[in-house]
DNA sequence: CGTGGATTTGAGAGAAATCAAATCATGTGG
DNA sequence: CCACATGATTTGATTTCTCTCAAATCCACG
């Protein structure tokens, strides 16, 4: 329940500054937003859908996904996040949720009341405006998945989902010798792809016996970039990291 | 070329004050942006992905649509924009495109500089809320995509899309007798939908004969809601055109 | 009235799903 | 520390959905 939360935003801090151009000064800024941490068990919900908040959260530590289940069970992820992340910030102006946020691992999460976050906006437009920008890449990722269930066949689209994830863990400094933790279940990643379970688990398979990548107990190493990338058809500029290319 | 569009914003404001509570002097002041307007011819480029851009543009007239090609030509349609869409406003703060932005059909467009916008957005941050809200629903059709490719089989997946489409038209005031038009191949809906043309010919054929839909010379009637929306698991909630529902 | 794009239909192939069972981990309590 | 229970992964067999290729028909437009 720590309110004054310096150095947790370290990892978002990281990536606006580098991507969106956030200031020194608006990194401080941010800092000193009122965060209530709150450790979050593995596979509990944080919002459901439908639920109506007044804030949204930042992800310290650990995983999270968004998912959407229908009304005949069948449940499709969204997007996976993880520190650094703002997984609902959309619900700063889209009060009702639409989908759920869901703990993958046991996380440590920031929780912002709207009202600050709106009063930092009113006050530092320039803040706002890298926010707004924010929620503009998250969307930007769901362009791309769509790219990736609608074209993309199984082997490319779980290629394409592991160099996404490559970068933006790389991004904010958590890849550890090119190494990086996933800790999805084949089912989960069948339903991040739209794919079944069974067949997941050929194309891991499938990855690891022609060289490319070595999944073991939920860590990914990825032993050729290059060849994986072109499998993928990866181009990264959707991810606007770059502040050069916006 | 003309730069006074008093009416031309007519849909977006329609839907802006039912579902985003925008005043009436909102909608003067939106009015009010100095759009110029132009006449895009059907199957013709607005923006290109990899464009760099200064303005972003709203639809007065026609219908277009986002998509993204890989480098094996394959191309998935993101989304399709009506009346009163502002299809390229994630451009105001990711001014690389990710994207294309192509006319369906002829097309009236209204164009304004970034400028003017964030002009606006700082003199009026209610107004800038509002069009933040309104990427931020662009996003959340995207989420729904998502469901619709990973999850749908074929038949609800098309039916989905038609029960979105009709909604969105019927908010701006565009449905007549419960008929639209839906000015795409089906080569297109193909591409929409992550399937082939000629599945997606099948498809169209069985909705016809379980008397669901009549789909004739680019006109769509739905014939049973209720059961085409059973069929499609459609619930309207993350369209948020509810402003109760945010 | 001809032409080219769009739609429709048929046949066969392929990708991925489902169903079912076996194996492998992981963690718990005795 | 081992036995067991639970969930995850792996493998096999079969079915289903959707794709591709190919050809025929239809339609809009000049």
């Amino acid at each position: 329940m720590n309110v004054m939360a310096h150095n947790h935003a370290s990892a978002l801090i990281r990536r606006l500054s580098l991507s969106a151009g956030l200031s020194p000064d608006g990194a401080e800024a941010v800092r000193r937003l009122p965060f209530n941490v709150r450790h979050i068990a593995a596979r509990t919900h944080v919002v459901r859908d439908g639920e109506r908040v007044s804030q949204c959260c930042m992800i310290i530590e650990g995983y999270a996904f968004r998912s959407k289940t229908m009304s005949n069970g069948r449940r499709q992820i969204l997007s996976i996040h993880i520190a650094g992340d703002l997984p609902d910030l959309q619900s700063l102006h889209l009060q009702v949720m639409d989908h759920d946020l869901v703990a993958l691992t046991d996380c440590t999460i920031g929780f912002v009341s709207h009202n600050a976050v709106r009063a930092l906006n009113r006050q530092r437009p320039d803040i706002g405006e890298i926010l707004w920008r924010e929620s503009l890449v998250d969307a930007a990722l769901f362009r791309e998945a769509l790219v990736n269930l609608g074209q993309r066949p199984a082997l490319s689209r779980l290629a394409h989902l592991l160099l996404e994830l490559r970068r933006r863990i790389e991004v904010v400094g958590l890849l550890e010798a090119g190494r990086f933790p996933l800790p999805l279940t084949q089912e989960d990643l069948a339903d991040t792809l739209g794919l079944s379970g069974v067949h997941v688990n050929r194309i891991i398979r499938q990855l690891r016996e022609q060289g490319l990548v070595e999944i073991h107990r939920h860590s990914v190493q990825i032993l050729d970039l290059k060849r994986l990338e072109e499998l993928a058809d990866f181009d990264p500029a959707y991810l606007h990291l770059d502040p050069v290319t916006a």
